[in-house]
DNA sequence: GTCTATAGGGGGATAGAC
DNA sequence: GTCTATCCCCCTATAGAC
């Protein structure tokens, strides 16, 4: 197969967003672990920058796929935000620890504006993803919330990509509850369910 | 004065600590900026990670000094939320643009212990007393959440740091409506303040 | 306390053979 | 597509003169 060695080079670069961030891997880091040269890797993705950019873009895209992937069958604003949250959840457990957005996010002023560029274009999905099933929430009285449905929308992501860092600081039992409270926050005074 | 030069040092590592992060400043950087030879720093600070270490310590006292000093004279806890959000919308508003203490923990697996080690103290602190004042607005039915008071203290403490990464990448006109929706959040249902 | 000079290693990237 | 070999720059850190 003759794009089978890009895509594990690609996929082994989102790994390393995830855990290092951009500035501390390396193709010596990739080549090790793959078992070939960089010069090999530098054949399929002459800049670093290009690999990231690649990287993300991929990352991206199956971060939408699989959220977004049910938006027609599972419709209910609670479902909906609950396979996001879980998922993020799974990061959590997950030596990965991070999402690659936030990483790339993080390093902000030491990365290539293209890497930046795709990592804003991903935030920007996700914000726009949960503004949306917030506002049917509220419509639909199940979620309960003051203001604006983005600004709420941007603090939910913004707490969900803060408490994926703190977690792999300081371990997962000090994050997860976070993703708890985040739900809890968002329940009708009245209807205090389970 | 003696000491006056290891202050310079250590103040302008802290800003770089903030606007680049610990692994993407070099004591190049810090030789070029303050006009001495990058030996000359080596002589007060052998080691880059002790640096670190030390810049991480006196931002983390300074912070505590500024929020904690006005504990006596202003204890209404709206008044000590607001002082702890204004300070980071400041943050916000500067060049400056993040948070030392989230910068080392969005790189932690890639700095060393002594420096993360820091960080977390800092990072302990601030969830601490944003705990203890949220416990007394609640206390004094002036603020209203549910559940745990330390974890609903950690969700506004990673909605801080991620806005603030938010705010640096992508302007802080996104970023900033999330502090005010964090004091939303907190109001009490039937009090519906301006 | 600061300098010049340099060691020693790692980084990204390239040339050219196979 | 992968290799060997190498370039060049930057990094942290050290030695020793002033």
């Amino acid at each position: 197969m003759p794009g089978d060695r890009r895509q594990q080079i690609v996929d082994l670069a989102s790994e390393y967003l995830q855990t290092l961030g951009y500035g501390s891997f390396s193709y010596k880091d990739l080549s090790k672990k793959l078992g070939i040269t960089k010069a090999a890797i530098h054949h399929h993705f002459p800049t670093k920058e290009e690999l990231a950019a690649e990287a993300m873009r991929q990352y991206h895209a199956n971060v939408r796929a699989s959220l977004a992937d049910r938006d027609g069958v599972e419709t209910e604003p609670w479902d909906q935000l609950n396979r996001y949250l879980e998922q993020v959840e799974g990061i959590c457990d997950q030596e990965v620890c991070i999402c690659a957005a936030g990483s790339i996010q993080s390093e902000h002023n030491s990365v290539p504006a293209s890497v930046n560029a795709e990592a804003a274009k991903m935030i920007q999905f996700l914000i726009g993803w949960v503004t949306e099933v917030l506002e049917r929430g509220r419509k639909q009285g199940v979620m309960d919330f003051p203001g604006d449905a983005r600004i709420q929308a941007t603090l939910i992501f913004t707490a969900v990509q803060g408490a994926l860092q703190l977690g792999r600081a300081q371990g997962k039992a000090t994050a997860k509850p976070v993703f708890t409270q985040i739900r809890q926050n968002l329940q009708p005074k009245e209807a205090v369910s389970a």
